[in-house]
DNA sequence: CCAAAAGTGTTTCACTTACACCCATGA
DNA sequence: TCATGGGTGTAAGTGAAACACTTTTGG
């Protein structure tokens, strides 16, 4: 191994997969791209990674400036890189995908230039780049994190009902869902606690209010 | 987004957790460094990505360049980020790992240098970087990939018996592996076909050979 | 009392685990 | 005939899937 500068470097960005459940779909964060290549063009959220922070770090700080919000849910994807997967020079994408709650997705919305929008994954606009296969990669890897684990409940807010999240299992997995070995499964991983609340004054039986335990 | 070129320029990388049976145990490829940082400390093999060749195809002429092999199972693992990973400066390292059947790895014998060896990877030295954190992850990946999937096979000659595959098994899981229900459960995946020949000539009854199905 | 969603148990089926003996061969 | 690893089946247990009715509330 010789000096590092004697090799040609090349660019590296984060790109990132911003899931979010609203109107009963599973949406992803796009941004309108000014600038060629692809102007006009919807693509994922992205940037440089700086030569002073991580990789987590640079994903997390895009995250909150292009969609203003912090310590959400976020996980390295994959490493995409193609020599011809950007048409301006070799750019190395680290793709993350995050998940952003109901409450903290209002301030998204809040933040929304014209540039930035909520799509329905099951219904994107041609992306740019490789962006499309990014984005199929990280709707699998949801699918799979949910049936295994609890990313689920950072799609909600921090009180909700068993049907709430039964329907976020829906939208996601694009399957119904059945409601009594549903709640068996939910019940018997032990992370979420019964609240003495409800979510009252409906006109049916108000129903119960959970929360997930933290840790 | 401004020019490319606007960028610090991290360098970027692929290391290699190259993996095979041998001795009765689970071995990975280490390389002894030659220089600073960490000379003369064990590393994963790796190097720089061409400016312009994918990151498979960087893992895979490395692979050739320091193993000799080529065609053989790969997978990147995970894209290693911290700015201070490197001393010399900011690399950013993608992971791939690497099965290297029995066959093959006879080759690799054949080429290793001095300054490069098979170590167990259960009783490893100390690596250079942050390599334990790479390889420790190789591992949990390679354990959970053998209780789903099928990629066993590619830590084998071309004909195996089912004791040699059971073998690799428990060398990888590091626990007993039952005889009737491993047998039960690969053959019932339908990936593997039994030949008309027998690993002959031993003091006991000669085991049946059995062949991976291609795809 | 009606409409609407909440809530609740049991049976079936598939899959996993535990477990012990006979077989074929070479020496 | 002995030593050695190869090869085989069954029963019990665990977890997933299917499935329908009663409850609670507001209007």
């Amino acid at each position: 191994m010789s000096k590092l500068s004697d090799y040609p470097q090349p660019s590296v960005t984060v790109d990132l997969v911003i899931f979010t459940i609203a109107e009963d779909d599973l949406k992803v964060l796009l941004i309108r791209r000014g600038q060629e290549p692809f102007k006009g063009r919807w693509a994922l959220p992205g940037g440089f990674v700086e030569i002073d922070e991580s990789l987590e770090r640079a994903a997390a700080r895009e995250l909150k400036e292009e969609v203003g919000v912090t310590n959400v849910y976020l996980e390295q994807l994959y490493t995409f890189g193609d020599p011809k997967r950007d048409p301006r020079g070799r750019v190395i994408s680290v793709s993350y995908f995050a998940l952003v709650d109901a409450e903290r997705q209002r301030i998204v919305a809040a933040s929304d230039a014209a540039d930035a929008q909520w799509h329905s994954v099951f219904d994107a606009p041609r992306l740019a780049f490789d962006h499309a296969k990014i984005l199929d990669y990280a709707v699998w890897r949801l699918r799979n994190k949910i049936e295994w684990t609890t990313v689920g409940y950072e799609l909600l807010p921090k009180k909700f009902t068993l049907s709430e999240l039964q329907r976020v299992y829906e939208i996601i997995l694009q399957r119904p869902v059945d409601k009594r070995n549903f709640r068996k499964k939910i019940l018997a991983q032990g992370q979420i606690i019964e609240l003495n609340e409800t979510r009252g004054d409906v006109a049916h039986r108000p129903a119960r209010l959970y929360s997930f335990r933290k840790q």
